[in-house]
DNA sequence: TAGAATATGATAGTATTACTATTATATTTG
DNA sequence: CAAATATAATAGTAATACTATCATATTCTA
């Protein structure tokens, strides 16, 4: 996938930054460095000062390309979200059968980032920690309709969209294919998070993925006789 | 219930707080106008100092009970599991059918709270909406780790335990139930979030709720044949 | 290649937040 | 009634989340 993927660029909301952090070696700087330094200290902690002072740069700069810390992480998961949706399709396209299709769907949203290997200045490792870990403080505001209605969540809504239609394919009674498949998405952070910080409250663990237990948790649902 | 809870306190972990605010008229007053104020204008726009206002008290009176508003938060939250916990005990208690027993648990823990009745002081509806809106915040932090071993999250853990255990009792040969309690729990937090602000992301509306979602989730995975 | 345009850096300034400290004034209790 | 305790008022600090201005560096283009 590399080698394709140098020829890929995800397309962000425009809305989402003033100036395009692609367009330059300072925006991306900023985009690299925000990442580790967000996973490091956690987003509460991270501050454009903060930030400039890792890249050897200045904090009224970062503000030329983002107005505020929030649309940042706006950027960066939404940024995530379109990397999940190229790998989902990528992957899934050529399968006909529609299990093993979900299948193959749940194991790309759920499973655990190990390399980072895709875009030079973007560490996916650590950008799926953040995703993790501050995703839910990106839509948890007062502010959510406005942002929702300016499109910020639409990559989001687009995943959770294809994913429930494998749903269906699945099986086409089922009466909850949208709210499955967002919950498969929004578990599946939970689940890793979980593991991580309250293992009591999970059965996940180095032996069992939340891939397992998601996996099993849907295609035990669908197909089945019990009604109502 | 109203009666009894009038002899009922739901007991939260002392080093939340600096003075007990169930001890003092001025404490209550915290209480009940926090939840207000944080069901209006967000956890992140709230402060202290606006509360101050709110109750005709000051800053710094307020500082004596709560070291900050993130322990006002656990405090909150802690009381809300606390007040689910007694209703599912006290609910479930008496029957002997788990299935029966496990449904009830499930309406319990994801029904829409609709009226606040209780206790004078604290309006349940609203603090529903403070957890949905804001209970990931308080443990998506970096001190997440240190502050469950001081047990702040001990009764929500306990509720994930009770859970747990009935869905055992439906189907002892199921594999997850730890990891499908607390699915239950915070997803069923999620699914009225998203009704509210991302239709388009769940299939629950205002004529199917996330209860029935759920419950037809966790029954058509139980007591299921296919395995791995 | 000069001159204009643009990007970045440095510095300063503001309102707000998240507190701490001190002192004064109520209120309760023994 | 005095002493203890609770609350209120005020002031002060460091950090945050910006905005504004001006200087300097870089790059683009005629």
């Amino acid at each position: 996938m590399d080698r394709l993927l140098q020829g890929v660029q995800i397309r962000i909301n425009e809305k989402l930054f003033l100036k395009d952090p692609e367009s330059s070696s300072l925006g991306r700087r900023i985009i690299e460095f925000s990442i580790q330094l967000i996973d490091e200290i956690g987003f509460e902690s991270f501050t454009f000062k903060k930030l400039g002072k890792e890249i050897g740069s200045n904090e009224s700069s970062i503000y030329r390309y983002f107005e505020n810390k929030h649309k940042l992480l706006l950027y960066l998961t939404s940024w995530y979200w379109g990397w999940m949706e190229y790998q989902l399709v990528f992957a899934t396209n050529s399968i006909r059968n529609p299990q093993e299709k979900l299948m193959k769907a749940i194991f790309i949203m759920t499973k655990t980032i190990k390399e980072d290997s895709a875009f030079s200045h973007i560490n996916e490792v650590l950008l799926n920690n953040i995703v993790i870990n501050e995703y839910s403080k990106s839509y948890l505001t007062k502010e959510v309709d406005v942002e929702n209605k300016e499109g910020y969540y639409i990559i989001y809504k687009r995943l959770v969209s294809r994913l429930g239609e494998m749903i269906s394919e699945v099986d086409p009674n089922y009466k909850y294919p949208t709210s499955l498949a967002s919950t498969i998405l929004e578990n599946g952070l939970h689940q890793h998070f979980l593991k991580e910080h309250f293992p009591s409250l999970t059965d996940c663990n180095s032996k069992v993925t939340p891939t397992q237990y998601l996996t099993h948790l849907v295609f035990n649902t669908l197909n089945n006789t019990i009604d109502e």
